[in-house]
DNA sequence: GTAAATAATTATAACGTTATAAATAACACT
DNA sequence: AGTGTTATTTATAACGTTATAATTATTTAC
């Protein structure tokens, strides 16, 4: 009636039966296998029927059924991101599913959080997808040296990327930050302003990035032959309260901490309470340095400079790069260093 | 050989093929069906055929191929919880799945995580998975008194639970906070410090937990007769800096208000800021309450007066309720409203 | 000891898709 | 018109599962 009736998409309402291939043969006169071929553009089909079908196959709302494109080929168009939900995640998450998200728009690809706990263990969520195929590729993070992950899913040729390296000598899929040169330029700022006695709280020490940030931080340590201290009993993904009380029992010590340097923003958070509740006075008694992954530690007072990881586009690579290894692109090469970006001196300029 | 060989799984390394129904058959001299039945505990296979076969299956470590199950049944053993990466979400997500993942434990349901996009229209995901059937329940937030998503579901009679009341006349499974009476706490608590002209940063404004919280404030306020502000150009969820630079001039102009309401942590950072920059001491110029779902606040120095929402508890609410749900209970029951929880005089103690 | 009843197992078909092989239609050329 | 090609369409089988119907084995009743 009406001129045009744009994606008359059939109500569901349960009256109108879900389209399928044979429903759409049948209402056309075609063979079901013509009707499969056609949609795919298959040149074996004439272009006038396929023209056809696929104009029926729109305007039916015609969507193939994944359960039945995954049983008879094997291929789900999922790809599984593992998060662990007690990760350090002000964002950490968000930001990367915000990324990875971007990439896969406008590709067949869905995207799968597949939450990982902290009671069981990596390789479980992985050995549950390889067993029961149920993505086509996975992306992990907190990835270790010898990362267990990335062997067995080497081993089994299945496209995974992760976010931190590995010391593997296989080449294999990763994005990663500079975190050695995080660890490097976060110390070499704090001798800059003159301290003399200054913490690293690290991460995991099992992990990769971890060991990076030690590496760098004790780089510049060395370059400048000052006072340093690593806790061995706490870290980044320790309680905020632990942080917090190990900042404020050190600053009441003799001989106290002048500069720290921090992983994460929760630790930036809690280093800062620590201080404030010894009465210690950011920018004259002692300075922090944070990582900064979203834009939180902004809205802080007294401001802290930071250097910041930016996870979306981490996330957009890693998407990215992980298609092209599904496309059975050579591994070697996809891979991504992010570099470091500091922000320090705008904050003398805002004052 | 050994005495005993535990879990002796496959290896996952292509040579040995995934087990089947079909490969455990052949293995026992059994028929397919006979087998699938056994599994599932069927009283018409023979008992002692049933340890048997269920025996093997746990032996080759065999697994259902959800794939073909789904096909089959339509059924597919998957919860989505449907997530928006950019919502205030300082763990309001991971806290939720936190919690629903809890509640899922030991049952056959997998989560499933839909990133939902700030520019694709909310009822797009609850389409695909209605119309693909990818899951057999779903959870959501930010629902509005009138909410379409709702509507869609109930009358497609599809299992859902929602973070938030409707106003719907049809009952409906849901988890929500007394944001009425977060609002109404929150601003009795300042009057009750002697602020006498206060600020609420709403949520947005089509959310019904908003209204709640505008309501619960707007109560108090009358009964206590202090002037008021609820601006309509600024919500929790507008970027930090306008929050920060909102406070910032209000509390350079002449009248300004000495007290806010928070509904977000980041909003509750972001006031903080403004007003430390604008040179107020909070406690004795102003005060601020906030709300709090993650221990966040509590490393912010100075220390703020919150009311504190359990996500994780209402995410391992919204899990049970579903499940009961699916078993098809009486929807008119299954809701629960959370209380408030004042993180109120702790502070005083702790000073 | 046989018929009827019950217990236990099995055969068949179907869910929706696609790869492979087979069939048919259309066309060109002698 | 008949043969060989090529273009186009179709039939068949299979992925792994389960509901239904059918079959076979075993027990009970008299």
């Amino acid at each position: 009636m009406t001129a045009e009736r744009k994606t008359s998409k059939a109500p569901i309402n349960g009256i109108t039966k879900k389209p399928t291939l044979r429903s759409i043969s049948e209402s056309m006169g075609l063979a079901l296998t013509t009707v499969s071929r056609a949609l795919k553009n298959d040149p074996a089909i004439a272009q006038a029927t396929r023209d056809r079908v696929q104009e029926a196959a729109q305007a039916v709302g015609y969507m193939p059924d994944r359960a039945a494109q995954k049983l008879r080929t094997g291929k789900t168009n999922v790809i599984s991101l593992i998060l662990n939900p007690h990760e350090e995640i002000l964002g950490f998450g968000s930001s990367l599913i915000s990324g990875l998200t971007q990439s896969l728009r406008g590709t067949d690809y869905h995207l799968n959080v597949t939450p990982q706990f902290h009671d069981t263990p990596a390789i479980e969520p992985i050995n549950y997808i390889l067993r029961n195929k149920t993505a086509d590729a996975i992306v992990f993070s907190r990835t270790k040296p010898f990362d267990e992950r990335v062997r067995l899913l080497l081993e089994n040729d299945f496209p995974f990327i992760c976010h931190g390296r590995t010391e593997l000598s296989t080449p294999h899929p990763y994005v990663d930050y500079d975190n050695f040169d995080f660890g490097y330029q976060a110390a070499r700022r704090l001798v800059e302003k003159g301290r003399r006695n200054i913490v690293l709280f690290p991460a995991d020490s099992s992990l990769t990035f971890s060991q990076h940030l030690q590496h760098g931080f004790m780089t510049a340590i060395q370059e400048s032959g000052i006072a340093f201290r690593i806790p061995d009993d706490i870290s980044i993904y320790s309680p905020a309260d632990e942080i917090r009380n190990y900042c404020y029992n050190a600053a009441t010590n003799k001989n106290p901490p002048d500069g720290y340097v921090c992983g994460g923003e929760v630790s930036t958070l809690a280093s800062l309470a620590g201080l404030t509740d010894a009465e210690q006075e950011i920018g004259k008694d002692v300075d922090i340095i944070g990582k900064q992954t979203s834009p939180l530690l902004d809205q802080i007072r007294p401001k802290i400079e930071t250097i910041y990881e930016d996870l979306a586009t981490a996330g957009q690579m890693m998407g990215t790069l992980l298609q092209q290894r599904l496309r059975g692109e050579d591994m070697s090469k996809l891979n991504h260093l992010q570099e470091t970006t500091l922000i320090f001196d705008t904050i003398k300029q805002n004052k």
